[in-house]
DNA sequence: ATGTCACTCGACGAGTGA
């Protein structure tokens, strides 16, 4: 089963590449970001005639995230991160899929930092971590898998001085990822290519696509029961360098039918 | 310090968020 994580940063003004990416890849389930969409325009008859259902939780302008499946409805577990009725960012929403229990995730920027926007996302990651301990306790096959806005170490931004400051990494932000990852989940990317620099988000600015100044940023974490049957992953970087693309690329991992 | 992009409001530019 082939689980992939795109933010597309505006899915209606993105669509073409969405589609491109869709028939080239032929990923099996599809965790979008940045929607931008309200729930009304999110553009699911283009999305079914490429062979795909989808659930979504949109919001006008900001946020907004979705489940696609080839071939099968997902079936909605939940729509909202647990842990705070004010909340009203689309930011997590959960599915079942193919007996997976997977989670589409956009973890607040939280810059500038300090500041509000650092602690909601401070707070959020907490919560996700509180919510993620809980899935695991049920015994469920998880994968989380999204934009969490955290580069988690050195190795997942480019050698810089440049985002010392930035929200991406400070030391409250890599511990916060750390403690939702703890001993029980596996960041797969990054286990199953443990030295390499691999990104998955180049700013518009600064001419840092062409320079592969990325981050990444973009992860999929399995449940324990899961990892054993991880058995490949990448990023597809290239899409990052066609027209009109957004400004991360899609992770992707390949779970073997049992074990 | 700065570089982009796409949107919002409510005018043809400024502000916002990422």
């Amino acid at each position: 089963m082939l689980i992939a994580t795109y933010n597309v940063n505006n899915v209606n003004r993105r669509l073409a590449n969405l589609l491109g990416w869709l028939a080239a890849r032929k990923p099996d389930v599809v965790c979008l970001q940045e929607l931008k969409a309200a729930d009304a325009d999110f553009p699911a008859a283009a999305i079914r005639s490429a062979g795909y259902e989808a659930v979504w939780a949109g919001q006008r302008t900001w946020n907004g995230v979705a489940i696609l499946a080839h071939g099968a409805m997902p079936v909605l577990t939940r729509a909202e991160l647990p842990g705070d009725p004010d909340d009203r960012q689309s930011r997590y929403i959960e599915a079942a899929v193919g007996g997976i229990l997977i989670a589409s995730i956009y973890a607040p920027n939280g810059n500038p930092q300090p500041g509000p926007k650092f602690d909601y996302k401070l707070a959020w990651l907490e919560r996700l971590a509180r919510h993620a301990t809980a899935l695991r306790r049920t015994g469920a096959p998880v994968v989380l898998a999204g934009d969490y806005n955290v580069a988690p170490t050195e190795l997942d931004i480019y050698p810089t001085r440049s985002w010392d400051d930035d929200a991406l990494v400070q030391p409250e932000s890599r511990a916060a990822f750390r403690r939702l990852v703890g001993r029980s989940w596996t960041d797969a990317i990054r286990t199953l290519h443990p030295d390499e620099r691999i990104y998955s988000f180049w700013d518009y600015k600064r001419n840092r696509w062409p320079r592969d100044a990325g981050l990444r940023l973009d992860h999929l974490l399995l449940s324990p029961n899961l990892a054993g049957r991880l058995v490949a992953g990448g990023v597809d970087r290239e899409t990052r360098g066609l027209d009109g693309a957004s400004d991360h690329a899609p992770a992707w991992i390949e779970l073997s039918d049992s074990g």
